[in-house]
DNA sequence: ATTATTGCAAACAATTTGCATCGTT
DNA sequence: AACGATGCAAATTGTTTGCAATAAT
């Protein structure tokens, strides 16, 4: 349980924390160059390829989730934790956690009636918001 | 019922239907550079572009099925027609297709408790199978 | 003939990598 | 000093597009 090392990869530098410091300011998915494109905007320069380099190391030791959009890009946020699968709004981009039980133990079920092991599920909703 | 356009889109041409022919005898899910290799192999050459552009073409015309795969390229298969999902080796790819009431239900009921409308939910299953 | 389909090369977009330099330790 | 982190430009990769040549109707 004791970790003295929060993310045991590399230095510390202020450019990672900026980056960091970006995406606690988003509420859903950003793509690389949305963080970037943001920093740019708010005079943190960072070059484009570490932006991709640190999010990816974020996401290795765990403090990020990504995930594709429709388009194929990779996004990511900040991960609250728990397991969890996302209700996105195609039109507006605004993303919603949701708790799928159901579909933990369906995924479950389904891999080992069939023999696999090691499971791991990506469940995503799209739909249109209310706003919209 | 009754639809005498399979495919109501363009015209018929040796190419598209070596493109068909090619991707039935695959099982699996492949990406439209696999499509086309295994073409050239084949000896029965057509242009990348054209591989590409049959294969969404396909996929608008609901003779497809497609999905990303783990590193983001697009991939195909023959879909056999009903709405499913996959379960996927992420050792030799092999890919099963597996029914989901519970999850269509669940996607369904969690969409309109948010408001959401035109839902369509994407579930992926990847694990080991038993052959490795 | 008219118009969709093809091929090829050029254009693109997202992401990665080489390498010299700079910041941490 | 030693080595990871960063920037920048060049290189990759997957996919799209412009356009002239070709085939289907």
């Amino acid at each position: 349980m004791t970790d003295p090392t929060p993310t045991p990869r590399g230095r510390t530098s202020a450019k990672r924390a900026a980056i960091a410091e970006t995406l606690a300011g988003f509420e859903d998915f950003r793509s690389a160059q949305d963080v970037h494109e943001e920093m740019r905007r708010a005079d943190r320069r960072v070059g484009l390829a570490t932006v991709y380099r640190t999010l990816q190391a974020m996401v290795e030791g765990g403090e990020l989730d990504s995930l594709r959009s429709e388009t194929g890009e990779v996004t990511y946020r900040l991960c609250s934790g728990s397991h969890h699968h996302h209700l996105v709004c195609r039109v507006c981009g605004k993303a919603l956690e949701v708790e799928g039980p159901a579909v933990e133990t369906w995924a479950a079920a389904t891999a080992e009636a069939h023999g696999f092991r090691d499971i791991s599920h990506t469940v995503e909703l799209v739909g249109t918001c209310s706003d919209h």
